[in-house]
DNA sequence: TTGTAAACTTAACACTGTTAATTAAGTTTA
DNA sequence: TAAACTTAATTAACAGTGTTAAGTTTACAA
């Protein structure tokens, strides 16, 4: 069976391949001008040949997204050397901040776009990738009530106004809706002001 | 020149009746299912005409944008009948919350889309309609600030934070991240939640 | 009635995602 | 080894997109 496995193997290469190369065009392109057909010609294949490897266009963009919930979390590794609650989703919310800054087509796919939540819903299957970074929020903030920390309230009322806020800030950065409320160059102080404001004003008096 | 002007009558009426064509199909079809064929047969034009009344696309985009901020503009107007900062504040994000459950497409284009930007950016002209409604937020504020109601900071930093919120929440809602975090049947219920769990830490002790 | 300007359309370009049919290559079996 | 079969990749095509240039029709003035 050596040779079937080797075969395996040729084809998750190429999956992979087509997924970096994606990738690649959104980051450098932007994500709009990213078409199955500058896809393939980038790796040297016929567009049509990408269909063999994935179902469609939205199957592509939704792989892509994952793998900026995984680069996500390798940013969000340092955290758990922060005991403190509050310090330690004040960290997060910083950390989401600078990556949604940094890697706006990752952000973009990760939360604003619609296609990689149908290929989701057409699947079936649970988000596992957003799941486990939804978790990890509810936990430090149950954690926080626990210990007498941050103001008692519904862990879920609380976790949905925090991701809210920083979801909005980052995502109307990138909209380019926040530049109409601040100048450019105070936007990304103005940001993190916005939100040691929140957690300053979420710690129990 | 009685003649002249009726003529420049007719062009606005048909402008018009291209603008809110174009806004039937966004609100029926959905934002992405909109192109110039579809606008044009709507009205019995060659695709083509639609570019005697608008330079591009993104023109029409940027247009509907405006009648959507004229929309949330008269749902607002019964704010004025509330005097006291906080409750007005809050009666203001209730309303933002609704506006944007009951109006995606429009909301879409408002907040989300690039385009209209794109659009705005071209002219070179400031964001009248969004800068108003900006507008109206920092005075709310400012005025609780002075009437000791809210805590002290930074208008611009509080402005942000409140806008960024109830923007994360609509826009993780209308596309679908929001029912990760809670049932879709709680969900209408847990956004306002935590915009009252906002309007309730943002008080002054 | 003729000339001219405005309004509108047809045809085309260069794209897009996607499918069906076809060819080329590699593997298995007789 | 030759034939049969499987897999991988391609070409051609469909139906759609925004947009432009050129041509046609319509309406009005001289």
């Amino acid at each position: 069976m050596g040779i079937v496995a080797r075969k395996e193997q040729q084809k998750k290469e190429i999956r992979q391949l087509i997924l970096d190369n994606s990738m690649h065009l959104f980051v450098e392109e932007g994500f709009s001008h990213v078409s199955m057909r500058k896809i393939a010609e980038r790796i040297q294949y016929s567009p049509t040949t990408l269909y063999l490897y994935f179902k469609d266009k939205n199957e592509i963009l939704f792989h892509c997204c994952e793998s900026g919930f995984e680069r996500m979390l390798t940013a969000n590794i340092s955290l758990s050397l922060i005991s403190h609650p509050i310090d330690r989703l004040h960290q997060m919310g910083k950390n989401y901040l600078q990556f949604g800054l940094e890697n706006p087509e990752y952000y973009d796919l990760m939360f604003i776009q619609d296609a990689p939540m149908n290929r989701l819903n057409e699947m079936g299957e649970g988000w596992s990738s957003g799941d486990q970074a939804l978790e990890a929020l509810k936990i430090i903030i149950q954690d926080g009530m626990d210990q007498g920390l941050i103001v008692q309230a519904k862990v879920e009322t609380v976790a949905m106004a925090v991701w809210s806020m920083v979801h909005g800030l980052v995502s109307l950065a990138i909209r380019k809706r926040l530049d109409k409320l601040v100048s450019p160059d105070d936007m990304e102080q103005t940001m993190h002001d916005s939100l040691d404001w929140l957690l300053q004003t979420l710690k129990k008096a």
